[in-house]
DNA sequence: TAAATCAACGGAAACGTTTTCGGAAATGCT
DNA sequence: AGCATTTCCGAAAACGTTTCCGTTGATTTA
């Protein structure tokens, strides 16, 4: 096929390229007769516009960005699912762009978006950025921004985040009243807005129950698995070890799986483990993981609702708020 | 801040468009003297070129298409990161597409690339699909396209897919040896390539030890998950029932896992379990599960890189080739 | 020294849409 | 019938780049 445009569709049916282009988009200034016309032919000869060209003259691309750490990661898989299921009823394509953690690569990926490659953007910032400065300046220049989960507090705009305080005091909680007082935990930063939230909801946990902060079982660990892993070894084989474990991530908490399986030790009995997660297979772990689920595909849907409520009416600006949706907690044998 | 583009650009430096154009693309007819204050301001005002703009003179758009089945799942996930970290390299960018497995999303999906909007096409079929004219139309019409795992034979391009016949063989030769004559082989359709490979490298293993072929044992499921889990179910509570399960999908081990424990069904003592798999998890699991696993990361790895081999240099035409990669087996507690 | 080459840049067309503006024909109104 | 609307459509500008082609002044060549 030599490639069919609107001039080509207009040389075919003795119309003028506008006309085309009118009765394409159902324009109310054309005709239903000729529109039929048109119409048939585009089917026929299955056109479909150029994008780009589209793109140029509309100043708008028809497209969302999504940049996120990680894609290896079942949060952030069904997070995007939900943003698909609207983006894809509002037609709009789905551009994916990966931080790896990476505060350079965030950077980098940012800057791709000065020229008007999306229209919006829905983002978890890395652990890796502590400066928001770009995203404070991209922001500025009117690029709409939804931050879903690891938020930037500063700019103003709507967050779609989770009670990961309550969540957290819950979940140590659940732990001491297991009979449980020694409690570690494992977060990768603390640097990030939930992380902080979550490290703050076990601190308010143990402070509930008059137990005292042991910084040694605090640990903070980054995107370095080894590393992570030898942090957790540590913690586990030391003389004034914990008896359990709450992780702010998952990724921690089968770190833990693995170096008690490597050292014999025994969940729940001799360790308990709780962690946030959205592991499809907690329930057929050995033992079976207590986790705190957060509503992945929800945050995303309604990350993506937000933003397309502004796109579809550019009137209406994006609230400054934060948005709350409820974890679940699903006890399972890790912490029997 | 103003939009600043060449236009901008040459006003401020009292420099013409294509000059400006031409000293930021480096080319050897613009002194070096003007290139460097070009590239100054361009630094300062931190101008981003327009992609539309770009795509649409220049007729590509830097931007390639992965278009899967689903993303919440270890194996595509995988793909997608060594498929992005060439694209990175590259300074490509990636679109993904989630057809859900369903034909007609795909053909819809497809149908979006008619005119432009990517430079090439990296894919896995759904299960859906049965009928490949859409595939066959838009690389006739000079798209890209390089497929992996789920692939179209019928198309004359690169497949990059994993030594699925063998791995099946070994898989069902390992249950053999390890005792068990009645296996069951579950699978999600027949059309797919894959399918149809691994189901043979199963039935050849039975041969070989002339074992007889059950067709009750060789489920076909689709891709709802409670009518598979209602398969299983009552595959294992027949009165002729398997000791042990090989299955072509992770998801169907997974379900025959679940089916187990409500069932108290004692893996692996009274059903062995094998399944292809990316999980991260499969050995934290309870018990830990045998897996054939393909080498995801690297098949995205090597689809991304024969695309770019042939973005690069037109004249290099894809080659129409099958890339095997190999599956590493994982013998674990659930073939016990 | 005249012609030819060359380096460095500018003008304008082109990519394929969308949209503004305007105009001719058809229709409605008094 | 005469005028004002309305209906339907075409011409052309615009979006921001890239690239073809031309131009100018300087340098080289015969």
């Amino acid at each position: 096929m030599s490639k069919i445009d609107l001039k080509y569709l207009s040389k075919e049916l003795n119309l003028s390229v506008s006309t085309i282009s009118r009765a394409l988009r159902d324009d109310w200034e054309i005709s239903e007769k000729t529109k039929i016309r048109v119409r048939a032919l585009a089917e026929e000869l299955n056109y479909t516009p150029n994008p780009y060209a589209s793109s140029l003259r509309r100043q708008s691309s028809q497209t969302i960005a999504v940049v996120i750490p990680e894609i290896a990661n079942n949060f952030f898989t069904l997070v995007i699912n939900g943003i698909e299921s609207v983006a894809r009823e509002k037609n709009y394509h789905v551009l994916i762009y990966l931080t790896h953690e990476d505060y350079e690569r965030e950077l980098s990926i940012i800057n791709y978006f000065q020229n008007g490659r999306t229209d919006g953007i829905l983002m978890s910032v890395s652990v890796g950025t502590q400066d928001y400065a770009h995203l404070q300046e991209i922001h500025r220049n009117g690029m709409p921004i939804v931050f879903f989960d690891r938020v930037c507090p500063d700019i103003e705009t709507t967050k779609i985040i989770t009670d990961d305080f309550e969540s957290s005091f819950k979940a140590t909680e659940h732990l001491i009243k297991n009979g449980c007082h020694r409690i570690a935990c494992l977060s990768m930063t603390d640097h990030l807005s939930i992380e902080m939230k979550r490290k703050s909801g076990y601190l308010q946990a143990l402070a509930k129950y008059d137990i005292p902060v042991n910084p040694e079982w605090i640990i903070e660990s980054t995107n370095d698995d080894p590393l992570s892993i030898s942090k957790i070894r540590t913690l586990l084989t030391s003389s004034r070890k914990p008896c359990s474990v709450f992780a702010t991530v998952e990724k921690l908490a089968i770190h833990t799986y693995d170096v008690c399986k490597e050292l014999n030790i025994n969940i729940p009995k001799k360790l308990k483990v709780i962690t946030f997660s959205n592991l499809t297979t907690a329930a057929l772990l050995n033992p079976s993981l207590t986790t705190i689920t957060q509503p992945a595909f929800e945050i995303g849907k309604q990350a993506a609702t937000v933003l397309f409520k502004h796109l579809d009416k550019k009137r209406f600006a994006i609230p400054n708020e934060d948005i709350i949706l409820k974890s679940d907690l699903h006890i399972r044998n890790s912490t029997l």
